[in-house]
DNA sequence: ACCTGAACACCGTTCAAGT
DNA sequence: ACCTGAACACCGTTCAAGT
């Protein structure tokens, strides 16, 4: 009963390895990859069907870590300013991973459990039915706007002309890489659902 | 005084043909590129210096597109508005070119000046200057952020599964494709105006 | 100054061959 | 069932050679 030759891959060590690649590198690459799972490139193709796949599969780890808005009897816009908040430090922590995502498109509808809760939470909140699915796009797009910011670096806001006075004041009276990040999103955030909640209460 | 052999490319024919070959096919290969111009691969490197650089001078010539807000006496908000639609517009008439601008870091400050007279408009709203650079880039990543999801299919949205009742429903009332993407940028954005209004009425 | 073909290093993926 | 090496088609880029 000699067991069999250890094996060496499984899908849980491909998407580690890969995330680790690209934490460090910014690139995913096959042959990357394998090296740093002391395997063959072809030996990959056993667990996934390839680097797309990878990705994808990425993305539905990372949803899956954000806790979905809590459904007590909070404020609406807690839950849902909780659940952003949430959302956007899941993908902060890999800024890599985000352009990566951002250019694939997901293929299977991975968060939509997520959503279902955001599209409960909205409708409790009195945002009629025709208006929840756009909602959820704004939210989106925010997060992930805001997401690809923090994956950029800070040299956008440097530069030496001297005619473009409002902006050189601003940006040294603003705060600085992973800070700026931050304070914007929180404040697009706050004005993201203070204009929801002036639109609910007016439109009602 | 017989002329020298045609002159057969042009930056701005490499532009061109580069944004031609991405509104088609979604990517941007050399050699796609050079069949396009009728041309040898290696021809393109004697007017840009690679592939990188094509798609930030794509980056610039988008944001040359984008009008700056009026700096009339109208409302602050209106300006602000009117901007953002305008910036949104521009992405939205190559979506395949957006994955693309989101996977490769600007590198000079293109759109610079236009964000000059933004800043000035925020600041003339009464926007704090500490706050400025903030905002831009809260609006800036609303529109990126905006621009991805009309680049992505609405596919997303199809799912059969009957455990996303509230999901479901939401998605049968809301419209579809351009329509959802639209709508949704108008909603956000005007969440956005009335937040920061808000915000600053309050404030002072 | 501009264009070319050949070559280079590097991709992701496939597949017959091994265990 | 899993892993491998070799091979494949395809990348972006370089460069000596032509005009």
């Amino acid at each position: 009963m000699a067991q069999r030759r250890k094996r060496l891959l499984s899908i849980d060590a491909v998407l580690d390895a890969s995330l680790a690649s690209i934490d460090a590198t910014g690139r995913l690459a096959m042959a990357d990859l394998a090296e740093r799972l002391g395997v063959s490139a072809s030996s990959i193709y056993h667990h996934v069907s390839g680097r797309a796949a990878i990705i994808e599969a990425l993305r539905e780890r990372l949803v899956a870590v954000i806790e979905p808005p809590p459904m007590d009897g909070s404020d609406w816009g807690e839950q849902i300013s909780r659940w952003m908040v949430g959302y956007r430090r899941a993908l902060a922590e890999h800024p890599n991973l985000i352009p990566l995502l951002t250019a694939q498109t997901m293929t299977d509808g991975s968060g939509l459990l997520a959503y279902e809760q955001v599209a409960a939470v909205l409708r409790h909140a009195g945002v009629p039915i025709g208006e929840v699915v756009l909602w959820i796009s704004v939210l989106d797009a925010y997060a992930l706007g805001s997401a690809l910011d923090l994956a950029a670096p800070d040299d956008v806001w440097r530069f030496d002309r001297d005619d473009l006075p409002v902006l050189a004041e601003a940006i040294g009276a603003a705060p600085v890489g992973r800070k700026r990040a931050d304070a914007a999103f929180a404040l697009g955030l706050e004005a993201l659902v203070a204009g929801l909640r002036r639109r609910l209460s007016s439109g009602s």
